[in-house]
RNA sequence: CUGGGUGUGGCUCAGUUUGGUAGAGUGCUUGGUUCGGGACCAAGAGGCCGGAGGUUCAAAUCCUCUCACUCAGACCA
């Protein structure tokens, strides 16, 4: 028999990452290019994929006591003034609206690039006493960076996040929020995304601008870099003074509260591709997958075939699983090709022979194991299947991670662990300083990811000057 | 912002060196045969070759300018 013919290639990852990538988010029809560089078409199968994001991490924020909100889209520009690092952060990267139709603005817009600035003065007017905190705010919106180069999903002009502001009467409770929601993030992440992420605080250098401490979650992706896929940030009260937020406490004096912020975006998406995906295409957490298990007719023109297959349709659907019954007709060969591409965890596959011996066949899209199940009770089977899709999936990342995690001591044994094994996490202590931070950047190619303190430093000398170490840092090429 | 690359039917590209009627594969439409891993046959629709200017009897092809996208850096969720 001649050789099959594939109707989309894929670039096989090895070969080349950025483009199967590339390939990957065009033929999973997941994006869709438009004529604004960065500013992508978010088609309804990914978008689906969003949603579900955010349904799932909404009902996290709900459950410990977040309200959603809706702030504008545009900052004036004297607003965004007001917290120095602030603005200094931003501002290369802010678009701004100048004109409103015909007549020049005395005061530019700003796009936001992130609303802490209308937080802020949102709070300087309804925050007067010890009992108006706290306040626990969060919003879905899109926001605008004017980046110079973009990527799909990982870094767009526009893009569509989660920012949670809150404000505390005292620090002790803000710090506690932010690291709640780090958590919150890293649960969600390794539970329902089957994400392995590390947990750590960012350095001096790689902060959020005008935070007092910002931690973040960093995956590593398939090729070796970084992803930070959420970040937390305390801002202590510095905010508050910038935009002279107080409030009158039990002792009758005026104090400034304290605040924070948070944020996941669009860019999980992105690190479930490049975590997940194969040489086949995408592979979808059943979480947050559009379609957890999809039906493929074998032989549908056959009698009997795709009303049996409607009835499975229905049973599935009523045990909560989110299921497609594809009878449109292409050859069931292409089917399976397409929701492999599409990274339908669970395929379902029901001919005339299966519905004779009362059974079918389901396959999984993470190990491609082919098993030949009964019909009866088969809600039950498909939902421990997707069970253990997540879990081969968390196990598969997690080891691809491990196998990409070294420890080291100097500059030349990270340069020796980057070459032989390929580019991954470096663990390394560090002294501190930023200088010694960037000198690992330059010889070594790795930028600090996070600070991470499980680790022990006692004894330990920085990586790069050889002084006594305060810190353990992962290091890694970034995204 | 610096340095490469690419713009030709919906998609992937050939054709550009050496100027001479606009090509292929795939997808799409219709009809028929198929149907347990991307099937086959037949017919059909679809492009002023990114844009502007120039050279020429003649430009997708040569020259000038421009725009867009893309990749690798620096910067960033």
């Amino acid at each position: 028999m001649a050789e099959k013919k594939f109707v989309e290639e894929i670039t096989p990852m090895e070969q080349d990452f950025a483009q199967w990538y590339t390939d990957i988010v065009k033929k999973a029809e997941l994006i869709e290019y438009t004529s604004v560089k960065g500013c992508l078409v978010i088609r309804p199968y990914a978008y689906a994929v969003w949603e579900n994001i955010q349904k799932n991490l909404d009902g996290r924020f709900k459950a410990t006591g977040h309200e959603n909100v809706c702030m504008p889209m545009f900052i004036p520009e004297s607003l965004l003034q007001k917290e120095k690092d602030h603005v200094e952060g931003f501002a290369p990267e802010v678009a701004w609206v100048t004109h409103g139709g015909n007549e020049k603005l005395e005061d530019r817009l700003c796009v936001r690039p992130t609303s802490e600035t209308l937080f802020c003065e949102h709070y300087s007017n309804i925050i007067h006493s010890y009992r108006d905190l706290p306040k626990l705010y969060n919003q879905w919106v899109s926001v605008v960076r004017w980046e110079k180069t973009t990527r799909p999903f990982l870094r767009t002009r526009e893009f569509l996040w989660q920012e949670g502001h809150t404000i505390h009467a005292t620090a002790e409770e803000a710090i506690i929020e932010t690291k709640q929601m780090l958590d919150i993030y890293a649960d969600f992440c390794e539970r329902d995304l089957a994400i392995p992420v590390i947990k750590g605080r960012k350095t001096e250098s790689d902060k959020f601008a005008g935070a007092e401490a910002t931690y973040a979650i960093e995956a590593l992706m398939h090729d070796g870099k970084a992803l930070q896929a959420g970040t937390s940030h305390y801002f202590g009260d510095g905010f508050a003074k910038a935009f002279d937020i107080t409030y009158t406490n039990k002792e009758n004096k005026k104090v400034h509260p304290f605040q924070t912020s948070w944020g996941v975006t669009t860019r999980l998406i992105g690190a479930i591709i490049m975590t997940h995906g194969d040489d086949r295409g995408l592979v979808l957490p059943p979480a947050v997958a559009p379609i957890q298990a999809v039906i493929i007719p074998i032989a549908q023109h056959k009698e009997g075939v795709l009303t049996r297959c409607a009835a499975l349709k229905e049973e599935l659907a009523n045990a909560g699983i989110r299921v497609k019954l594809d009878d449109s007709d292409m050859s069931a060969g292409w089917k399976f090709s397409e929701y492999e591409m599409k990274g339908v965890p669970v395929r379902i596959e029901l001919g005339p022979r299966d519905i004779e011996a009362g059974n079918c066949v389901i396959v999984s899209r993470v190990t491609g194991e082919k098993k030949v199940v009964a019909l009866e009770n088969i809600g039950e089977t498909v939902k421990a299947a997707l069970e253990s899709a997540r879990d081969d999936m968390f196990a598969k990342a997690l080891a691809n991670r491990e196998a990409h995690t070294y420890s080291c001591d100097t500059i030349d044994e990270i340069k020796t662990a980057l070459e032989e094994k390929g580019d991954g996490f470096v663990f390394a202590p560090w002294c501190g300083c930023e200088e010694c931070e960037d000198e690992v950047k330059a010889q070594a190619g790795v930028g600090s990811r996070c600070i991470y303190d499980e680790i022990s430093v006692e004894g330990k000398k920085c990586v790069c000057c050889g002084k006594d170490a305060i810190h353990n840092v992962v290091w890694a090429k970034a995204y």
